[in-house]
DNA sequence: GTAAAAACTTTACACGCGTAAAATTTCCAG
DNA sequence: CTGGAAATTTTACGCGTGTAAAGTTTTTAC
């Protein structure tokens, strides 16, 4: 292989015997030309390695073969996951993915966004700041770019959300809460994040309400993504001023109860569901490292796979229907319990 | 501002009363235009918001003014945050970064630089898988496309090598642990995904000879990038074994140790300096999450920021000069000893 | 074996911008 | 005011590929 340097296309189709146009007929799809031509194609391809110029290919091209992820934190594992799951799938259905991180940054994201519609790219998977993002920027983008949303939505914007079921996924664990022992409080931050945190909380009150117990939030100063910082910070002045001694809490995420739990060991008081531990600790999402916590925590796992697998079909069948849906569809995955030492 | 679509850089000049060349060449470099050029491209820029079409741009640079960054495991939050901070100069540098994760699998690095080629990147900083890495083709790579190569060496190849000083942080780690306590064991995995494991237990068998120390390493089987699940699973086998049962263990880096402390917990021994715990844990790193594990990690901090910051540097540095440096300069920066409450 | 369909070749133009060369204008110093 | 330098305009071509149209060959179906 790699017999002599190939300049371009009109080169590589002369060595392989084949006109031009079928050469790049057979670029766009490969199944678009005859077997034995393609097999030339690629015999020679296998002799020469000749790739197209990517510039060139786009320049003309209307819809380019790219698609971008977009995600709003990427130092967040839960997100390089999730991402790492769709580029697979998206290489998979022939199209090169592009990861992009607002680094929790509303600034970053809009010029994300731009940078993303000069792409041309035949679509984009956005998980959104949420609250931070800027709702005119997105929906201006959504309008020239198809654009699936997932895990955090935004009201009305791109072809479809995809994400977790907030209401049945707090219910399963404030009902398994409850009856394995004293009823959760809601720890959170003040100004979340995420508009999940909205929804958890709004489900968290009704559930509460419907066992018949007396719901408590406990909403603590911070912003940003630094999350297990805050629920340490916050956690171990609560604990150190007596506000919480005993009884169950349930963390708004994952990564704010790995902060809980730093700061309850560093206070010496034990966590778990034994009888000799005054406080049970409990998150949301099943974070990556929340089985090696300790003690590890109890959650509810997001549907990481199914989130990211549809995600990507919508999209695609957005892209190959080449028109937008009539109706914007909501689907939201189902959460697992799972008992670990916590809670 | 968006008053009506511009379909090219022609409309454009058009509209801003100036030549399409003058517009080109300011779209290359707003520095090289007349100051009272640049304002009235930059006043109908505001009105008009046009943009260049990115592919038949970089259709004729030779050089693109994009920069790739290559990262073995996103997943893991030290590299995502390494990226942060790299993606972040780049931009400040006015060139595009554009973010590739091999996801631990050699044939996705492969995949990745190929892909990169054909981008025509002005430089690329890529932090290898190490021993899984493909030398031929890195090799090959480096030879095309200016390459500074981070955190993880490959011998001799690309233009520069900048990370961490493992001699001088094992050292530094070593002597602490030998004058607080209990002189410690090393924890590794048998079969290392990083080369940087080998050099540091190598490091730690130097350090503990010169302290007069009999070094004692364990070598647990495991392979891949679950270095949590592999700290943890070993760890718990060999406390229920009875193969430790006290002492000092420095972890190979912070993600065992985190494991580790994950099994040391769930069997019950209690990790820590004080005279009451039978058992210290130290790490290596001081991965973002160090500070929140049960007991907080004590750990050598590598010095993300200056590794960032002068693989940047190099890589500009490089990229300007036009030729290739004469010698392949390899930076290494110092470790910084974090005291917390596992050791 | 024949006709229709499918695939291919040839030819030609388009895309949007980089860039070179020559002509013109603008700028600045003296 | 003037000369020369610097910046800009005009003109023109090139980059590598997409793609359309018309003509030719190959394949498929009966």
């Amino acid at each position: 292989m790699g017999e002599r340097k190939i300049r371009n296309m009109e080169e590589f189709a002369a060595l392989s015997g084949i006109s031009r146009p079928t050469v790049s007929k057979y670029f766009n799809d490969p199944d678009s030309v005859r077997k034995s031509t393609r097999a030339r194609i690629e015999a020679a391809l296998a002799r020469y390695e000749y790739r197209p110029n990517i510039y060139a290919m786009n320049q003309n091209r209307r819809l380019t073969k790219t698609v971008g992820i977009v995600v709003p934190y990427l130092a967040d594992p839960f997100f390089a996951e999730i991402a790492r799951n769709i580029e697979r799938m998206i290489i998979d259905a022939g199209f090169s993915p592009i990861l992009f991180s607002a680094h929790g940054a509303p600034s970053f994201e809009v010029e994300i966004l731009d940078t993303l519609r000069s792409l041309k790219p035949a679509g984009v998977l956005l998980a959104p700041l949420g609250r931070a993002s800027d709702r005119a920027v997105v929906e201006k983008f959504c309008a020239d770019v198809p654009t699936v949303l997932f895990d955090s939505n935004i009201a009305d914007l791109g072809e479809a959300f995809i994400g977790s079921d907030n209401d049945q996924s707090i219910a399963l664990i404030v009902e398994y809460l409850c009856r394995s022992g004293t009823p959760p409080r809601f720890f959170e931050m003040a100004t979340p994040t995420n508009p999940n945190a909205n929804r958890r909380r709004a489900a968290y009150l009704r559930v509460m309400a419907a066992l018949g117990h007396t719901p408590h939030c406990i909403k603590v100063p911070g912003s940003g993504w630094d999350f297990e910082e805050i629920g340490f910070r916050e956690g171990l002045r609560l604990f150190q001023d007596g506000s919480i001694t005993a009884g169950t809490i349930l963390c708004s995420n994952d990564r704010l109860a790995i902060g809980l739990l730093a700061a309850a060991f560093e206070h010496g008081l034990p966590v778990g569901r034994a009888d000799s531990c005054p406080l049970r600790i409990a998150g949301h999402d099943d974070h990556p490292f929340a089985r090696f916590t300790c003690p590890s925590l109890t959650t509810v796992a997001q549907d990481y796979a199914s989130i990211a697998e549809r995600s990507v079909e919508t999209l695609f069948a957005r892209i190959e229907s080449g028109a937008s849906g009539a109706v914007r569809a909501t689907t939201l995955f189902a959460g697992r319990l799972v008992e670990r030492a916590s809670a």
